[in-house]
DNA sequence: CAGCATCCCTACGGATACTG
DNA sequence: CAGTATCCGTAGGGATGCTG
């Protein structure tokens, strides 16, 4: 695995502390070991927010995952949701049977990180007219 | 320009009405036209955020953003104004001065999707031990 | 079934050089 | 000062093929 991993990159956790005030802005970002940012990619990336929602309904096993989000590569569902795993967000059972059976589910933590998602969304809902317009003007104006 | 843009690629809006239902999760990603999508690209990508909230303050130039920032480019500064700009989340003033004078500033809308990002922040700093917690466990186990 | 591994292509984003 | 234009490396992510 040359790639992924979101490194927690022991050794260089130089992080002089920031990120750990409210809300600290000036401080937090150009630093990659900020937590905010790690959580904003981990929310913002392709699949992640899209998979957590699924479970939130029930648990669900990778074929039907893989199913149900349509556009997703296997190999991409399973970085996913390796990444939710790794952060806590879901949880991962084996059932060790003939055919593998795996089966995941939104673990309290996500559950919190989805409720707190949907103020975004809804504020997307809410505001989308304005943007379209904006959008729409500023297009215009070239 | 042969890149950026976040096309509103028009003669390709067969969005299909989805987006629109409240926090559809199943229908709302895969197509790219989708507003939250774009929003949470908007909020996620590496510099958004951080000018947005910088601006919250008070309003800024060209010049004052790029030394505040420290880590970010000219050219990654003026791509992410631009964007900002063309969803009126941040206004730009021009003033016709001998040496060009630009003031950046936050428009109410833009206001407001900081006030709802404030609450994804808030979560992440009330959670980050959990998650840390969660991938030491995880990464242990390997 | 549930996945790891490999190849490969593109978009994001940094560095640099040039204008109004 | 406030950009624009160009070149270019890297990471994200799709397609495909192989295992336990």
């Amino acid at each position: 695995m040359t790639e992924e991993g979101t490194s927690t990159s022991p050794g260089h956790t130089e992080v002089t502390d920031a990120c750990d005030t409210g809300w600290d802005v000036l401080q937090w970002d150009a630093r990659e070991g900020c937590e905010v940012r790690q959580i904003l990619d981990r929310v913002a990336d392709k699949w992640s927010l899209l998979v957590i929602a699924l479970l939130r309904e029930d648990t669900l096993r990778f074929s039907e995952l893989r199913r149900a989000i349509d556009g997703i590569s296997q190999r991409m569902l399973t970085v996913t949701l390796r990444n939710l795993e790794r952060d806590g967000l879901v949880t991962r059972t084996v059932y060790p049977e003939v055919p593998p059976r795996v089966e995941y589910r939104v673990s309290p933590l996500g559950l919190t990180l989805l409720g707190t998602i949907e103020s975004l969304v809804t504020w997307t809902e809410e505001h989308q007219l304005e943007i379209a317009r904006a959008r729409a003007e500023f297009d215009a104006a070239r």
